[in-house]
DNA sequence: CCCATGACCTGTTTGC
DNA sequence: TGCAAACAGGTCATGG
């Protein structure tokens, strides 16, 4: 389940194996795979041929590839609607992926097995011999291509300008991000999973970061203090560092690098999945709550449930 | 606007 | 043994 720290190991090895490259020629082989683009497969495999793929960037657990060398070409532009009404000069062009629940993207040698859940592959116009691809089994995640946000010298896509800063952008604003938990009228664990309040947090990390915290998922937001928002989001950069430091976190073979490799901090996790082990701190049995639609893990002792 | 919930998707595990 | 239900859960549309 690739968070922050599985999607930065992903945009590492996009940076090193194929930032630079030039693209010869791209196969969709799932139509859903580039749902998000909606001008249809055909579209976005011809838009991309002879694209120049830049530095690869994240935000949260979007990634996305700025390309250059294609003409003017928004999605409206292509399709003939207002060619005129958006100068090509005021906006680039990137290559968004997502990884969803179960996405891989992989540089593997021209030539190797296709992998049984192969949505995309990529080729390049060079001698290097490898290829990207996306495999994904559950079809939650996806490629689509998009204008970016004029003047982001990051070249965010314009599709996900809602998307907060993640806790390990420098520019992440702590203030900020305390003052609008104060205003929500919700629950601790909803909002640190509330992509538009912070970004790249999903059920693996919330879970540490709140056992780190001693904090009960249902905490009201409205009940935090300045030091208590400063500590949680100590914990949320530890964790989070902490399992980038090994590679990420591999319950399966779904989450692995571009290369094919897990990473190992699924052994150092103290509360995800640890039902019925004692907790690190107290020895206490971990405790697995259905939550919306999914579990929450936390140790009942060092994690009161707030009063009411 | 704010907040909560269901739909989407497939392979594996669990239970009767 | 076989089938069904539960489970994994990120994002977005929708409805109160």
């Amino acid at each position: 389940m690739p968070e922050l720290p599985e999607v930065e190991v992903v945009r590492r090895g996009l940076e090193r194996w194929v930032s630079g490259r030039t693209i010869d020629a791209v196969e969709v082989h799932h139509p859903r795979s580039i749902r998000r683009h909606t001008a249809g497969a055909a579209d976005f495999a011809a838009r991309l041929k002879g694209l120049r793929i830049g530095a690869a960037r994240r935000r949260g657990k979007y990634l996305w590839l700025p390309v250059t060398g294609g003409g003017p070409a928004s999605q409206t532009a292509a399709e003939g609607i207002s060619p005129m009404v958006t100068p090509s000069v005021t906006h680039g062009l990137a290559i968004l992926a997502h990884l969803g629940m179960s996405g891989q993207l992989l540089v593997q040698p021209e030539g190797a097995p296709d992998e049984k859940h192969l949505r995309i592959r990529v080729r390049f116009d060079d001698a290097l011999g490898t290829e990207l691809r996306f495999v994904d089994q559950r079809t939650f995640g996806g490629l689509s291509l998009h204008d970016t946000v004029p003047g982001a010298a990051d070249h965010l896509p314009d599709v996900i300008a809602h998307i907060a800063r993640d806790p390990l952008d420098p520019a992440f604003d702590d203030a900020a991000f305390h003052d609008a938990l104060r205003r929500r009228r919700t629950t601790i664990k909803r909002a640190l999973l509330d992509q538009t309040l912070i970004s790249g947090v999903g059920n693996i990390y919330a879970d540490e970061a709140l056992w780190r915290s001693r904090l009960h998922y249902e905490r009201p937001t409205a009940t935090f203090t300045r030091p208590r928002t400063a500590e949680l989001l100590g914990h949320v950069r530890d964790v989070m560092n902490a399992a980038l430091a090994v590679g990420g976190t591999s319950f399966d073979s779904l989450y692995v690098n571009v290369n094919g490799e897990s990473g190992y901090f699924e052994r150092s996790l103290d509360a995800y999945g640890r039902e019925d082990e004692p907790c690190r701190r107290c020895g206490t049995p971990i405790r697995r709550r259905p939550w919306m639609n999914r579990s929450s893990y936390f140790c009942p002792r060092c994690q009161r449930p707030p009063r009411g």
